[in-house]
DNA sequence: ATAGTAAACTAACAATTGTTAGTTTTAATT
DNA sequence: AATTAAAACTAACAATTGTTAGTTTACTAT
């Protein structure tokens, strides 16, 4: 058992190449040099293109699927539910940018099943969000907006994270969780 | 001089089907197909898959630098111009929702000048909103957050409006303007 | 030392890519 | 009816793609 199998070593650089020009304008050829070997090396540790793509969106979107239920269906107050999302995509974001940014934009280049089994968890994710906000709105703890708009103006804001948390290299999570979190409840105005 | 020639067609088709897949996952013989033209017959109107992809992007590119320019050097007040900056958003989404996702997710397969070219307004145009949410922390009309997170937080959004407005179909661009604008200015807690 | 295995290599394949050359069709103008 | 120009076509190219087969190298356990 190594500390780093060549396998994982493969996913992660794929991903940061992935994100840079996304899944079809990386080749085979393009991964193997990033790693100092020959393309045809690469089939000794994976079994194709797709499956480095499966293996980098999947497991990180069953961590967004689990950890979203877990807040649905706990007993926290709205608000608190929020901050709670918005800690996941914090965390995941610092951990494993490179593939958030290949869930992001390349998730559609998956096949078949795997597509299939994506697509259902986006949605469902997307629907235990807009479950919060209505509870919310219901509960009188949010303002009454339309609720399209509001799921998606923070959730996209969350998504892509990882194209500029970087710039701001002096900031902690902890710091990135408190702003953004006043940011999205109580908005930039000062008035 | 024809209502629509076939090189404005050539630029819509192209625009939705890279929206779809990305530009390097469209083939010219997918492009020809949704024409229902052969590949070959592509090169009559336009030079390159090339051109196709910066005549999409430049175009909208320098829409946003320019009425951001305006909107920057105009005597209205900060809460003012945040504003007419979503409103320019709003505007481009739904005018021209293809081209836009092309320019988020594609711009870095143009080349040499054209991806210089890019860059820099890209560049300015993130400075030029910067510049505007300084002023408003400065006039004591923006709350004293860390202004990278509010920049990017908002920008955001607003970028990748084109994914989601079309899901709220009874929304007309009055409503989701005003929709917007308070969740950014006030959040969306009702304490 | 020997055997065995993990992981690299070379060479090549069949398919697909953007693009070009040359030709035919279509439709409008004289 | 003849001319012309725009826009389609067929056929093919050279390069690049993901992938396979078979071989060699490097290291570990006997």
């Amino acid at each position: 058992m190594k500390i780093t199998d060549r396998k994982t070593e493969i996913i992660a650089v794929s991903a940061c190449l992935f994100k840079e020009k996304g899944y079809s304008a990386v080749t085979m050829r393009d991964i193997a040099q990033a790693m100092d070997i020959k393309a045809a090396s690469l089939y000794n540790h994976i079994k194709s293109k797709q499956e480095i793509l499966v293996l980098i969106i999947i497991e990180i979107a069953e961590e967004f699927t689990n950890v979203m239920n877990e807040i649905v269906v706990s007993r926290d107050s709205v608000l608190s539910k929020i901050e709670r999302v918005i800690q996941l995509h914090i965390e995941i974001t610092l951990r494993n940018a490179d593939a958030l940014a290949c869930l992001n934009n390349d998730w559609m280049h998956l096949t078949d099943d795997k597509l299939q089994y994506f697509v259902k968890m986006r949605t469902e994710y997307e629907e235990n969000f807009r479950k919060i906000i209505s509870e919310g709105v219901l509960a009188g703890e949010l303002k009454n907006s339309n609720q399209e708009v509001v799921v998606f103006s923070v959730l996209s804001s969350l998504r892509t994270m990882y194209l500029w948390y970087n710039r701001t290299n002096d900031l902690d999570a902890q710091t990135l969780q408190d702003t953004i979190t006043t940011v999205f409840l109580n908005g930039v105005s000062n008035r």
